[in-house]
DNA sequence: CAGCAAATTGCAAAGACTTGCAAATGCAAA
DNA sequence: TTTGCATTTGCAAGTCTTTGCAATTTGCTG
């Protein structure tokens, strides 16, 4: 993966925000310093981020897919109703990984796993 | 939900097929039958029949969502590769979720699990 | 510091849904 | 069966993302 100044600043982006970003939300931040770039490079260099792992992208159900810098494994529990996000460590996660590519013979690389439900609020208040 | 012709269709469809398919060829497979029915009217459907739980809509690396009818919960690995697709049980995953809706008392939606990875034959293969 | 092949980009067109709205339909009460 | 309302549908327009392709840029070689 060639080094370009827009993939550059999208990872740095990515990386200063620790946070879930949507293609379109990244595209407004890039704007101000690189004002010629194209929504499709965008789409690309995140296609291209997420393929060499550097970069999660998930459905967090929020009507479009988020990208998030991949340099801490974890994952989240999702409110449907009021779209709280709880986070869960890896820890919590990778003893069933584990059990599944042994028992399967697979090397799992779902790296940011988002479960969907209803949080402990909404249950209760509505 | 009002029972219509068309949602009767799909939803039949759906279940003697017990298979993935995308809204697309959904729509396809109804045409003989129902030639007028419009696209946008497939969409609403699939979004209500999943709304209600009885279809499950997931991404399974094709490049757009698939849909398949809800009647047994069972969970996949998808080799990111191969696209070969293994179907896990249920009772494999269902620890999991239990441990988690009790340790951060979250009720768990999410009944068609989706991981990628690399299959046994990809690994040693190439 | 050229010269090149491969990777990357912008643009415009295509594709894949989504949405607003008026008309049609399903359902149940009268 | 008839009536009336809420749900559902078709259509067309809109949004978001992907793709083909020629032009540009990058990393390497000499
Ligand atoms: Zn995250
Ligand atoms: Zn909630
Ligand atoms: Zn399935
Ligand atoms: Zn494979």
């Amino acid at each position: 993966m060639k080094k370009t100044s827009t993939s550059l600043q999208i990872l740095s982006l990515l990386e200063n925000c620790h946070c879930h970003l949507s293609a379109a939300e990244i595209y407004e931040q890039l704007r101000p310093q690189l004002p010629a770039v194209a929504p499709s490079t965008v789409y690309r260099i995140l296609e291209r981020l997420v393929h060499t792992g550097q970069v999660s992208i998930s459905d967090m159900g929020g009507g479009t897919e988020v990208y998030e810098i991949a340099n801490q494994r974890h994952h989240h529990l999702v409110c449907e109703r009021c779209h709280t996000v709880l986070t869960l460590s890896d820890a919590e996660i990778q003893p069933l990984f584990e059990s599944l590519q042994q028992r399967h013979s697979f090397v799992i690389s779902t790296n940011h796993l988002v479960l969907f439900g209803i949080c402990e609020k909404c249950r209760s208040g509505s």
